[in-house]
DNA sequence: CGGTGTCTTGAATACCATCAAGTCTTGTGG
DNA sequence: CCACAAGACTTGATGGTATTCAAGACACCG
């Protein structure tokens, strides 16, 4: 639960700027926003940051980084969703996972360039690139930077390995419940959340690429979710009515 | 095809240990084996270890590891092959990595004990515990474990990445097939394939647990595979006959 | 105002699951 | 050593879930 005054903050905010942390994303400490933050205005000797970084903004639907060019940079959102995918060949596109404000691109990132990847905004995004070579000196000499990296990998592992039970082992219903379930609970730890209704920009044809289906089966499965009076989709925002049935749906 | 000296060196090695790493496990450098025993045997001043492990060996289809206890032990795969799955509540079970010689059962779990996975050994295992706290700390001083730790990280999360593509996007044949080649590539690593020969103790069932599918269709996929002269499985090892068409149908 | 993207709905089809029976192997105890 | 049970694999028949194809409603935008 939060009060109403970050309520308005949130909304606030919002209005002009798509999804942001509260109290522009230095406020909690979930992610890896704070300490960053925290170490890019220690100064050494000469007067330098210890961590540099250059923030950006791109509207939605925009690469933030494309399969060809994998700089060295390590991009950390700050406000807005985006996602990170692959695009097969043939054409069909799968969502490895869908980035909220504070999270970091990828715990991997750090250590060295991904190939392949594509990772795109979905509202529009403010971002914070840092440089890896940099945060992996930070690394090796700030034992509590490392500590609150394990924490994000361990999240980000964790995850990961939701969406692969996900998509091995549950039906279609199952896979959109427990979605909209996971997506709900990380934006609460980000005080993203009111009551029960969150920002919910994720067109149809992405949710489809996330969890394996069609956009068609996507659509027939929410729409059976509205019509049982489990959630209400109004505009790109989503409220869950019915969060024991849901859940239930979600197989507990 | 297969030589018959090299099935005869695959045979003796297997016939008492299981699938053993060359040179017992210390020969490569592209695991953490190496670098762990290496610090095993730096000592500090006061004559203790820097790194203290303990050596197990399991029968096959044995635990390594349950849901309820997670201790505070780190194991790395010293020979044979295991696995680590989840197991849902109505039973079915999904398969998040098989785990080959040399390597650690998961980077995340240095970092803190993971709830609800299952580590099972496939074939007879051996495994070496390492224990966390010792490790968390070896970390922060020698930057080129940090360094080893990260490149791990970066295979394991690449790996995680293609079975969720895998599940997602890919169909039955293209699955199977991708799992042989990925399997024969990462042995291929550690010098355990011979030609186009490997160990395989893999039975269908768990294949269907990795594959997302059920154990009667990857029989039948699997025998179309064999009717189609792509690959030959005899007991408990595979061998790829047609290379270039099995990635074909692997989808390149 | 046409164009494009999003969502919905219907009908037909494909892929894989389920059910079921049977073979073969493996292991175990009499 | 053989008999028997249990597990592993195969194969056929049938069914269900999700896909594909197709058409139409609606909103948004230049």
């Amino acid at each position: 639960m939060k009060t109403s005054t970050m309520r308005k903050e949130i909304n606030a905010a919002s209005a002009e700027d798509g999804v942001l942390l509260p109290a522009d994303c230095s406020a909690h400490d979930l992610n890896l926003w704070q300490v960053l933050q925290e170490l890019s205005q220690v100064r050494s000797d000469q007067d330098a940051p210890l961590l540099s970084s250059t923030e950006h903004s791109v509207p939605a639907h925009a690469n933030i980084c494309q399969p060809a060019m994998w700089y060295d940079v390590v991009p950390i959102i700050c406000s807005g969703w985006a996602m990170t995918s692959v695009i097969l060949p043939n054409g069909r596109q799968q969502i490895l996972s869908f980035l909220l404000p504070g999270e970091i691109v990828s715990t991997a990132l750090v250590f060295g360039p991904t190939a392949g990847r594509l990772v795109q905004s979905i509202t529009k995004v403010r971002y914070r690139a840092f440089n890896r070579a940099e945060i992996k000196t930070a690394l090796s000499r700030h034992p509590e930077l490392l500590e609150k990296f394990s924490k994000v990998w361990i999240d980000e592992k964790a995850e990961a390995d939701q969406m692969t039970i996900d998509l091995g082992r549950r039906t279609a219903d199952e896979r959109l419940a427990r979605l909209i379930l996971r997506l709900m609970k990380r934006l609460t730890k980000r005080g993203l959340v009111q009551g029960q209704t969150m920002e919910f920009p994720l067109r149809q044809h992405q949710i489809a690429d996330a969890t394996g289906l069609t956009p068609v089966h996507v659509s027939r499965v929410l729409g059976n979710f509205r019509r049982k009076g489990l959630i209400e989709i109004d505009g790109r925002s989503l409220t869950v009515l019915n969060a024991t049935e849901l859940g239930r749906v979600a197989g507990q």
